[in-house]
DNA sequence: GCCTTATGTTTCAGGGCAGAACAAAAGACC
DNA sequence: GGTCTTTTGTTCTGCCCTGAAACATAAGGC
């Protein structure tokens, strides 16, 4: 006697058709820059009108898909319905760091509803209060949704290793964190039943370069991202998904640099982040731990020697480290984030020189550094995204 | 006017529901370690036993299925007609690495239906010359096949980068090849008609291991695959797929372990590569470069001091770079192929110990250090299964 | 005012699966 | 040995969803 797996793909049916195709449809909307006709989509998609139509009444019914007012174009023929994702549907992105505090509202177009960013030095607090603040924050933020809102989840961005699937926030190093679960500690402050999903905050970040809004591909689709925070992480992003075991991975910061170097906290020696983390860098650059990451490539740019060397440490670092991430993924395309990203200008030739000269295949792919500017708390953005991807993936479930 | 891309998903139609059953109905008798019924198809996969049962027959009518005889089994009810993997479809792995030649036939069950593997030092041969032997090797394996065999394609394992799609070895450094095609090289020797694809050696090594047959998932299907021949090649295995830019990846010999170390042929300095690649074992150890891997093993087990001393500086350089690797795509199991798979009882623990102490999440999930038998010249096995993969999703284009 | 053009809608046929009934092939039990 | 039970495999009908084509709609061009 077999058993059915739990897992085991199930097979497909006329059903499946429809959902897979009302998906295609709503994807195919979200993905395009501007609104589409439903004779759009039929021409991207390859179904015909009298399909494609049919399933964006659907979607327009259930609220996935709003249709805009008919716009007069110069042009024969009968006037389209312009088309674009539904803005009801909305999700809560949250992020906790080491620096700030945030809470943020994304609708399926990207557009941002309502967000409160509240900086301030959480190094080593109270879990249970920090979050009580940010569940403060975030009923402040719910308030000014319009009221025909619908809120499909949150998410929280936390920076460090977490167990997605069992919702624990393993270890947090820079906020001096370990073994809690975080949504039962925001429980009290929420609505009840809104879910919270965790992930690391660099993977969430990377999430906003690869996507710029729900289902919009951004400007890169292979890269590894580097946020730069207090710590460092990092993300492996492949065909514009996040690669690697959720939530585990990322750990760039504590890649060795140099096995004779410092010991890090983390039980290791000679660790990325002793380089290149923010902390790291202003101390090297012999400047106060709060200075702006501005304020450094200013000095380093006016040719001061300290915030020179420092910089140049980094990029030293950045290299070593980098190279042997893009030796193992094969990825040529690096994206800087966080603080890095304020310093990318600076960076940018002497890390591609080490880039260059340690990775094999530079010569065919020549590795390249580039920055986006993305928002403050990336995180609290990504974590949305992932939230609403759920909203891409099964429309089917939204619809009565 | 919208433009339907290339790319693009196209929508699901009713052919699609057939195709997709065909392909579960299939990877299903695969994936299973004993033959199946067709109620027991209908069991795993959730269809009726009418449509197992109808897909079923297309399938072996179009030999992708056999039907095996009823054997008598102690238990009430119409016996069941077993099902496995059709015996026809086979696919022709290549290998040309520094260390041997090899051709080997493997079928859809996963049997090697012909083999040859011919050791010899090809460090620095001429490309022509050693494919045209690949060439006169391949024949003679396909004399062995019998006359009803369909070869569906052939694969090629190469020690170094790859552009796989372009059909382009870049860079082999132990052969000391670069930049040519071997397709056009083999094409001569050949069957007619017989495409080739490239593939990087420990990609597809590493496939042996995530899939011990076509379409049957190996004993690990997350982990990271570590290859040693001369030098040291890599694979990081998620969800049992080889994750990374196909063939620009894995290249962990590469990865630096000491900036102040030795400078490499590779342009950059202390890559894993010079500690632990077999010439630079063998040369610490004080032993001729052509001793067997398992000598060493025997020397060191013995208490052989230099013999130990070159093991414990080869367990620490896979140390910092494993953890590098581990920290950064979050997968705590690591497998050991090639040469290190012989000397893995010796590496373990000093490995183990290494990895403990610099991967990060190390105290939640610890990380474990595996070595897989594997056959000689996996990579060519791994490229005869790569070349079914493409049997196993796409079925019905094999049925008339 | 009529033709052209493009969008959106309606109608009908066909492919493929689910469900149920049926046929087949064996063991269990008296 | 005959009948019941059990399991496998097959046949038949209805339903769902898409494709194709005809039709309706709403504009501009001449």
């Amino acid at each position: 006697m077999t058993q059915r797996l739990a897992g085991a793909p199930s097979s497909a049916r006329q059903s499946t058709v429809r959902t897979t195709n009302l998906a295609l449809v709503l994807r195919t909307v979200c993905a395009a820059t501007g609104p589409l006709s439903r004779a759009d989509i039929a021409g991207v998609t390859g179904m015909t009108r009298a399909t494609a139509a049919r399933l964006a009444d659907e979607l327009v019914a259930g609220g996935l898909l709003d249709e805009l007012e008919r716009e007069p174009v110069p042009r024969r023929g009968r006037p389209a319905t312009p088309l674009v994702p539904g803005a009801r549907f909305t999700a809560l992105g949250l992020q906790s760091d080491a620096g700030l505090l945030a809470a943020r509202v994304v609708d399926l177009r990207g557009r941002v509803v309502a967000e409160r960013v509240e900086p301030g030095d959480l190094r080593g607090s109270d879990p249970a209060e920090t979050l009580a603040a940010l569940g403060a924050l975030t009923a402040g933020v719910l308030t000014e949704l319009p009221s025909d809102s619908l809120l499909v989840g949150a998410g929280l961005a936390l920076p460090g290793v977490v167990d997605a699937e069992a919702g624990v926030l393993l270890r947090a190093p820079n906020l001096g964190w370990s073994d809690l679960r975080p949504a039962a500690l925001l429980a009290g402050h929420l609505p009840a039943g809104l879910d919270v999903v965790l992930g690391n905050e660099a993977d969430l970040a990377a999430r906003t370069v690869a996507e710029e809004a729900p289902g919009r591909p951004g400007p890169h689709r292979d890269f590894v991202y580097l946020s730069g925070q207090i710590g460092i992480g990092g993300a492996v992003v492949l065909g514009g998904r996040v690669t690697g075991s959720s939530g585990w991975a990322g750990e760039v910061g504590h890649v060795c640099v140099d096995p004779d170097g410092p010991a890090c906290s983390c039980g290791s020696t000679g660790c990325l982040e002793l380089f290149a983390g923010r902390h790291a860098l202003l101390r090297a650059a012999g400047l106060p731990l709060d200075t702006p990451a501005g304020d450094l490539a200013r000095l380093a740019a006016a040719g001061e020697p300290a915030a020179v060397a420092a910089l140049d440490a980094s990029a030293w670092a950045l290299g070593v480290a980098l190279a042997g991430v893009v030796n193992v993924v094969g990825i040529p395309t690096v994206v800087l984030g966080g603080h890095l990203a304020e310093l990318a200008d600076l960076l940018r030739p002497t890390l591609e020189e080490h880039l260059a000269a340690r990775v094999l295949s530079a010569r065919w792919r020549r590795p390249r550094v580039v920055s986006v500017p993305g928002p403050p708390a990336a995180g609290a953005s990504g974590a949305a995204l992932q939230v609403l991807e759920d909203v891409l993936t099964h429309p089917a479930r939204r619809i009565s």
